[in-house]
DNA sequence: CTTCCAGCATAAGCACTTCTTGGGTCATAC
DNA sequence: GTATGACCCAAGAAGTGCTTATGCTGGAAG
């Protein structure tokens, strides 16, 4: 079986003309392109290399192994190069997948520095929620996907975070939960909130988890909230607030890139927090552009 | 540095998806495989598969290495084929250069046979007396060259045959010479002579090495020869000696496709012999086509 | 829910390959 | 004649690859 060595070695010695010139270009001792030599045209059945005293001549399955060596070892330099850049950031590319809220401004920011740092990685987004975006990460249809949680409350199911124990967790962002309420609520003006005062509230939730987490929360606090309306769609929660029609407990980020109409934020005491992070396999977190990725993430919401 | 085997267990492992098949595919074991990989991912500085409970996929920096394989494999391959056939006489090409008379009738029964035996190599054949045959064998543009020596006179020069110790000898035919007189020569009838028969005549001689060897054993008969006429052209010796010109001592080769005209063949005693060799490098004696043909060349001849 | 099975990782031991070192021979150049 | 450069050979050391044995994990079946 023909080994690249073998063919670097040939190479050498045909372009050279000489084992010990070859050696020097090669940076071993000349023994050693003999050998390399010998245990080549033994596994060729035939002589390579003619020595006739002052000069190396090649035989015809010289000629022939040096023409195919060209072609072998410019592929073979070609696939180290690519591979090269792509474990060198130069090259690549890295699928992410977030949960729509996400992608408003945590995203776009870790997607602006990640083309500044390193512009021959391309990176493609796409939203999906959490139980989706496991999946696809799953199926390898993505690299990384951020998707958040809710820190366990006690006495409640913990089967939310249970699916991620076999994959890489990478906290990105504590996303705290502010109330919101309508700008003539009794609270408005306040500016802070216990779960209690707003007991007698009707409530707007978000999504599903959001929605059962909320729950789990006032009930800890002592009471069943009046979940009048759910919605996946944020800004839909906030024009329902907006039009007085009940408060919501919605993260920070969620506030970050717009401004509420006819609704107005206030603290929400005790405090409850979202964990953003970012997911992605075991094996994944070590190529080097998933990593990097990370990162930019990471520093994304460190601002 | 990636070597040919890693990308053969690559591919496999990619084919396969699993590392436990592509053991069973390569013929070796599971750890093997196992080590390969890692070893290959250590050279690429990213890794190339990532294990994800039930199946195998490639990174990006795998998927790029793969298809790079295929033709760096592929190549490698048809290296390995090119050079089975040259090396299994099924292709290839042997340059033989002969002395004149040698190529009437010892050369096509050669090249006949070679053709019959190995109809994928082909044999070129050109034309040069030996110490200009010597010297394209010694520059690489022939593989055999076929030359002829007499041997050793006592008291002669001995520089005709030591240019060759350093070659392969390879006997293929004594040629024993033969008189040639005129039809009307008193020695015609007789069948036989000696040489100093035919002190008194003057003489055809052949080839300039032909020449001095004629000289040598005549002298050692006790004689000199008076030569009238040298020729390279033994048809030309022939016709000469049919002309009633001279007398000559001709290799019986030269006869065996000729029948002269005007002149008669005579057994010469005592007997000498010009011996016919195939000449070639040492290490090109060891390609299987020149192998071949060397053996080839010793049949023709002793037939 | 437990058990079984298939597959991968790891460690240790062994064999093979490959490299280097230190000889030696031959040819060429001064 | 000597010196130099190139190759070969042999022996020893280093490294690499393979195998066996073992543990671990995840998925499937009972």
């Amino acid at each position: 079986m023909i080994e690249a060595r073998h063919l670097r070695v040939l190479r050498a010695v045909a372009r050279t003309g000489s084992f010990s010139a070859a050696a020097r270009e090669l940076g071993c001792t000349q023994p050693a392109v003999s050998q390399q030599m010998k245990a080549l045209e033994q596994s060729a059945g035939t002589p390579l290399l003619v020595r006739t005293g002052r000069e190396m001549r090649l035989t015809q399955a010289g000629e022939a192994l040096v023409r195919h060596a060209a072609g072998i070892l410019a592929g073979l330099s070609a696939a180290e190069d690519e591979v090269a850049a792509i474990a060198g950031l130069r090259a690549g590319r890295v699928r992410l997948v977030s949960f729509p809220s996400g992608s408003s401004t945590l995203v776009p920011t870790a997607l602006a520095r990640m083309r500044a740092a390193h512009p021959g990685v391309r990176v493609s987004l796409d939203e999906a929620e959490p139980p989706r975006s496991i999946e696809l990460l799953r199926n390898g249809e993505c690299e990384i996907a951020l998707a958040f949680r809710y820190p366990e409350v006690p006495g409640a199911d913990p089967s939310a975070g249970a699916e991620w124990d076999d994959l890489v967790v990478r906290p990105v962002l504590s996303d705290r939960l502010t109330g919101l309420v309508p700008d003539g609520h009794r609270l408005a003006r306040a500016g802070a909130a216990r779960f209690t005062d707003l007991a007698g509230d009707p409530w707007i939730a978000g999504c599903p988890r959001c929605r059962t987490h909320l729950v789990e929360v006032c009930e800890r606090a002592g009471f069943t909230p009046r979940i009048d309306f759910a919605t996946d769609d944020y800004p839909a929660v906030i024009g329902l607030v907006g039009a007085g029609l009940g408060v919501a407990a919605l993260p920070e980020l969620t506030l970050a890139s717009v401004r509420p109409k006819g609704a107005t934020a206030v603290r929400l005491e005790p405090a409850v927090h979202r964990e953003i992070v970012a997911l992605t396999l075991p094996d994944l977190a070590h190529v080097p552009a998933v990593g990097a990725m990370l990162d930019q993430l990471a520093d994304a919401a460190g601002r």
